[in-house]
DNA sequence: CTGAAAGCGCTTACAG
DNA sequence: CTGAAAGCGCTTACAG
């Protein structure tokens, strides 16, 4: 037996007389011998996927990643994540640094991925990559415009199921915490809530948007201040997340204000603290782990003519934070 | 000039004549040309170091890698990231995984390496890793005993600040929430703790050691079941991490018993939520940041003939959730 | 289904 | 300091 019937016993799909692909893969065992990734990689391109996300920290990362990496081992393939804090020179050096060991894919996860032209060397690598041979997918909004796979949430349809369940248990005057207006997932998750609320009865005068710094800190600094100028007849207090809803709450505890009793809370995507919170946080969940296989899935399949485009909706989950 | 003298210019640190490296260089950056990482990884290694996590959404391991990132570009490497959940097999065949792409160094942070018999397989693993060259850096307590370079952290030593800042405020009767046993860390920072109190003048008879899940719902539970029975004359509920103290704070909250007014809470670590919360967390600061650059730094020096071992202790960090 | 051979893109003794 | 050459450990047309 050659090498070459090695070889293909152990990598290739091609067809070995089964007899000798047991004799291989069974020395290959009792040898504990494992082909080296490094040379392999050079012929056929490794069984990394490789995650590049501006923040490790999050948890809506977190679980994504921790979806991808059980279901990738189901396909012999292994997840390696890379952060980038969201800057473009970080990112493209960091897909060209990854190039090298020719992933089978690359998925990118980040607010910052557009035409922008401060941004066109992501979208070289990017593009080098595929041209290589090497997949790509992107996962978050404002991706839909480029020539990849990608993995998008429906943030306004999504928000809107929360406006929609607010108006409808009596929730008529409402503040939304938007957030800042450069990301994109929160200009479509502010438009669904209004949208929701207005569709289920509220009046837009009713409604207030104020932005805030996306992050617990944000949401009680901004919170702080609206109670500073008096809520008023204020029914419900809508983040644009788990995160800046968590600050909402604190302010709200620090002042002394009852959730759900005298104002309500909402958050949006269902971060595993989200259940944990006193009182328990009304939300949107984000189906992250659906996303995460959905991933490996795309990462995994050929090439095909168009790019795919897979769009996950959230699921209302009502909790203890909401009155009604 | 030949192929030899651009991969020399390009990648050795052997000697080229200046000019020849000039032109080599321009030359490369002219045509956006990189070496191929897989190809060099065959020949000498690659530049990549990689951290293996048992999880990467901890706000410490989130704090770590950050850092670890910023010095790896410093230093021409960069890091990349896998998580193992704690799973011995999943860490050797992961270890395994990563070392054919031949990184500089592997960094481990577990709290399960161990001499265990079944988890003889990582270590013959990492064993056979650094045969091959490469740096391995553990980060964790309970890995001094094993032959590689290690970072700890003092969690004995610093836990004792605590408890002696503790006593000395006042604080007399100490409900410990300890965590579990399995975790080294945890045990060493329940002795430091006592260790502290009792040398600051507290009584042993009022210290009571209570474990639980390490996780806010352990501390919530713990505490709200403490509350249960009554906290008696308690002055302080002494946390085994920051994630834990979190929700002995929420279960006091909810309880209607006032931080640092009838009691007082503190954490260990300072996760950078701890000076978010209401009450502001009184903790121990624990400097991720030096450890993760230490961390490369140990990574790009050659193996020495003994292992490193640094020992990193943590600050007492006092804020509004004690009083005295 | 299988072997001999070429080649993947680099690096590094070796001799100069 | 530099070139020619061998080699790193695999994979894959190609011919059978």
């Amino acid at each position: 037996m050659s090498l070459a019937t090695a070889s293909r016993a152990l990598g290739g799909g091609r067809s070995v007389a089964p007899e000798n692909a047991r004799k291989v893969l069974e020395a290959a065992t009792r040898l504990r011998y494992t082909v080296d990734a490094a040379a392999r990689a050079m012929n056929r391109g490794s069984d990394a996927i490789a995650l590049l996300a501006d923040d490790l920290a999050t948890p809506a990362v977190a679980a994504v990643v921790a979806a991808m990496e059980r279901r990738a081992r189901t396909v012999d393939a292994f997840v390696t994540v890379s952060s980038t804090r969201g800057l473009p020179e970080l990112q493209a050096a960091t897909i060209r640094n990854l190039s090298g060991f020719r992933p089978r894919a690359l998925v990118l996860t980040s607010t910052r991925i557009s035409q922008d032209p401060s941004e066109t060397r992501v979208l070289d690598e990017l593009l080098a990559f595929e041209r290589n041979g090497g997949r790509v997918i992107l996962y978050g909004s404002g991706s839909v415009h480029l020539p990849f796979d990608a993995i998008a949430v429906d943030d306004r349809g999504s928000a809107r199921l929360m406006g929609e369940h607010l108006a409808r248990t009596g929730h008529r005057r409402a503040i939304i915490l938007a957030g800042t207006r450069e990301r994109a997932y929160a200009a479509a998750r502010t438009s669904g809530y209004v949208e929701g609320l207005l569709a289920a009865g509220a009046d837009v005068q009713d409604i207030r948007i104020v932005n805030c710094e996306v992050s617990r800190q944000g949401g009680f600094d901004a919170t702080a201040q609206l109670i500073r100028e008096g809520l008023g007849g204020t029914d419900v207090l809508v983040a644009i997340n788990d995160t800046v809803a968590i600050g909402v709450l604190s302010a709200c505890r620090a002042a002394g204000i009852d959730v759900p009793g005298q104002v309500s809370v909402t958050g949006f995507d269902d971060v595993p603290l989200a259940r944990d919170l006193t009182p328990r946080l009304t939300t949107v969940a984000l189906p992250f782990t659906d996303i995460g296989i959905r991933a490996i899935e795309l990462a995994m399949r050929p090439r095909a003519d168009e790019p795919a485009r897979e769009t996950f909706r959230g699921t209302l989950t009502v909790r203890d934070s909401t009155s009604g």
